[in-house]
DNA sequence: AAGGATGTTGCCTG
DNA sequence: TCAGGCAACATCCT
């Protein structure tokens, strides 16, 4: 379900609602959080930050991360019960198996809006230069690292370093100046690719090496747990060089 | 139809 | 003491 683009959609179909401004009425589900916080709240924004959904409130805001396997839906509901849901006069809107937290400072404190490339401040620039911090990490990491591309995921990661002709074992600095700014480039060009292809509903027809067996000049793709977190790159060894 | 995976946190161990 | 490893969470597609 969630790399940035896939939470992008889910606030642009939550905006269409008009909720912004309008009161929840009553908030139910299995979570173990204080609902009643929030009932009677207006709800003064929805927003979200990589992979984060954002329901700001007065005074604080709701963090909804869907993680690996969370879904939601909105004005349906599943047969299993919601994590969370909100109950709004003529519209509800429940979340499933996602991971749930108050913010209670300001969020411009708590998140650098920058670093989420989905967002208009996003610049590729300013990340090839903090890039310059992050030297000894394989380019599959940098990829995963939410400070610097907030809301790339596994999928995006393994297609931008095809896309760019990189092997995933790379180094930052190994990498020619050209390639950091290629790596930038089309991280976010991707991941608006993949807004556009999910929004389709033909995002795994684009797939060039992620969860494939060839890559599309018929070579064979590897498939191998690399980096910090050993999360599955996929890559081809003949177009893409290791730096 | 079993196995794997679009993610992150936090505990345990050496 | 701290970094690295790994389980836990829980669902759906192949």
């Amino acid at each position: 379900m969630p790399e940035g683009p896939s939470i992008v959609i889910l606030r642009e179909l939550i905006e269409d609602l008009k909720l912004e401004g309008t009161k929840v009425l009553k908030v139910i589900g299995t979570t173990e959080l204080d609902k009643k916080r929030m009932e009677g709240q207006k709800v003064l924004a929805f927003k979200t930050w990589g992979k984060h959904f954002l329901i700001c409130f007065k005074g604080f805001a709701l963090r909804i991360h869907l993680m690996m396997f969370g879904t939601y839906r909105i004005n349906e509901h599943k047969k299993v019960k919601p994590k969370i849901s909100f109950i709004f006069k003529d519209n509800e809107i429940n979340f499933y198996t996602c991971s749930l937290q108050f913010i209670e400072d300001d969020l411009d404190n708590v998140y650098d809006w920058s670093a989420d490339i989905m967002s208009k401040k996003w610049d590729v620039k300013k990340t090839v230069k903090r890039l310059a911090d992050h030297n000894d990490d394989l380019v599959c990491d940098v990829l995963l690292n939410q400070q610097l591309f907030s809301g790339s995921g596994n999928i995006i990661k393994n297609e931008v370093l095809y896309q760019i002709g990189v092997q995933p074992k790379s180094k930052i600095k190994d990498l020619p100046l050209i390639k950091l700014k290629a790596l930038a480039t089309h991280a976010k060009s991707y991941a608006f690719d993949f807004l556009k292809w999910k929004k389709e509903y033909t995002l795994s027809k684009h797939w060039e090496v992620y969860s494939q067996k060839i890559c599309p000049q018929k070579h064979p793709i590897k498939k191998e747990d690399i980096g910090k977190n050993k999360r599955i790159s996929y890559y081809c060894e003949t177009c893409q060089k290791l730096y």
